[in-house]
DNA sequence: AAAAGTATGTTGTATCTACAACCAAAGGAG
DNA sequence: CTCCTTTGGTTGTAGATACAACATACTTTT
């Protein structure tokens, strides 16, 4: 473990500490160090985490499975760098994975120990930050989803990755939207007529049917 | 107070509180109440604010002035919801201004004491959490910002929003970025030979000077 | 039920951009 | 220095989309 201090340093996790504080927070949270061989998975898709990993050497991948299955590399994860805090601390499923893209070391924390070792002091501010904590976490899931959508190259791309990614979500193939068709648009940053044509080239090609908010997808025969 | 008690049990912060144990917290961490005239500013771009804010009643808007000089509505935010708490637990200046649309009462809580109040029993594990925040809420400025440029229509507009919010960073309107051509591709969702030539337009056009990283933005006469 | 208002779909066009293929410059390794 | 790699700019083209203007369907109001 000793050898891992220096990185530990950087881990934004315990910015402003010195080596003595993080042995102590080590030692008090009962953080658990493991290793994963090279293609191992750290956490998978629809695990509910109560932990938080910071990486102590090789390389980690943050990867998602795209609507025609195939895995999508999200983010790589150096060493010194956090994974998994936005779903511990939302408390939700995770709906990524992470794979250890080399042979790797890790440095779970306990999200648990740290949110309630100091509640004896004073119940309702940690309650308080605990919440704060919940939310920024599920606005940070909400904008990393926005911007996987976002960052595909045409309307096309995205409005099926937003489709795709409600269909998961309500683990269905035919499900309702909350966005009306100006707010799909606004949410896509694009034109709402361009939105509307899009959609309906998508319903000719048989990718889809749709009435207003709600939609079907077509199973694809690959 | 008394007739707030139902909008704060919808407020994220006090999730799963009951009245008692908010009537606590605010108690304990010394929350002020203040109201405000429609129009009045909440908060200024450039403020270094301590307090995350609950909007109790009326309605207030988060706003940017872009590289036009226009004030563009980010964000409307209704009773019951939080605002500033981002650049607050980044401990960040705020790149924004929170103006009050209609009369508002706005509950203000102090960062510093939900921050410090239990550090006697767990020195690191609050610094940890405050870490935490930290760390999440400058994520969520960041996915912020990239949301915005993302947002415009074309790429033109893409890469003026990305250079114009660099230049009020570095206040000046010569600076370097950090990416190159392809990581600035990927950053704003385009293809990197068409931001290459986009970029050349621009340059051609007068907007803007550049050679490798520095970019020169020339000041336009309106 | 008629009228007014709102939401969504359609069409045409000018513009923009992704994509591919290529070229040029800069930087490193030997 | 030369070769090779990386990075960035240019060009041509096909296709996509923003934008405007309009048409249609659905809602709400009166």
């Amino acid at each position: 473990m000793k050898e891992y201090f220096k990185i530990l340093t950087k881990c934004p996790l315990f910015f402003q500490f010195n080596e003595a504080m993080i042995a102590a927070f080590l030692e008090e949270s009962d953080a658990k160090l493991q290793t994963y061989n090279k293609g191992a998975a750290l956490v998978l898709h629809g695990d509910a985490s109560q932990q938080i990993g910071i990486l102590l050497s090789g390389i980690a991948q943050i990867r998602q499975t795209d609507y025609e299955g195939n895995s999508v590399l999200l983010h790589q994860i150096l060493p010194g760098a956090l994974f998994g805090e936005a779903f511990t601390c939302a408390d939700q499923p995770f709906t990524v994975s992470v794979l250890a893209a080399k042979d790797s070391a890790v440095l779970w924390i306990d999200y648990r120990k740290i949110q309630f070792d100091f509640q004896n002091q004073s119940q309702t501010a940690a309650y308080v930050v605990s919440n704060l904590l919940r939310f920024l976490a599920k606005k940070n899931i909400f904008f990393t989803e926005r911007i996987r959508h976002l960052s595909k190259r045409s309307l096309r791309e995205k409005i099926i990755s937003y489709l795709s990614q409600q269909s998961v979500l309500q683990n269905s193939l035919s499900f309702s939207i909350p966005l009306n068709r100006q707010e799909l648009a606004d949410y896509l940053a694009a034109d709402r007529s361009a939105l509307s044509a899009v959609l309906s080239k998508l319903q000719n090609e048989g990718v889809l049917t749709f009435h207003k908010n709600h939609f079907t997808l077509t199973k694809s025969a690959d």
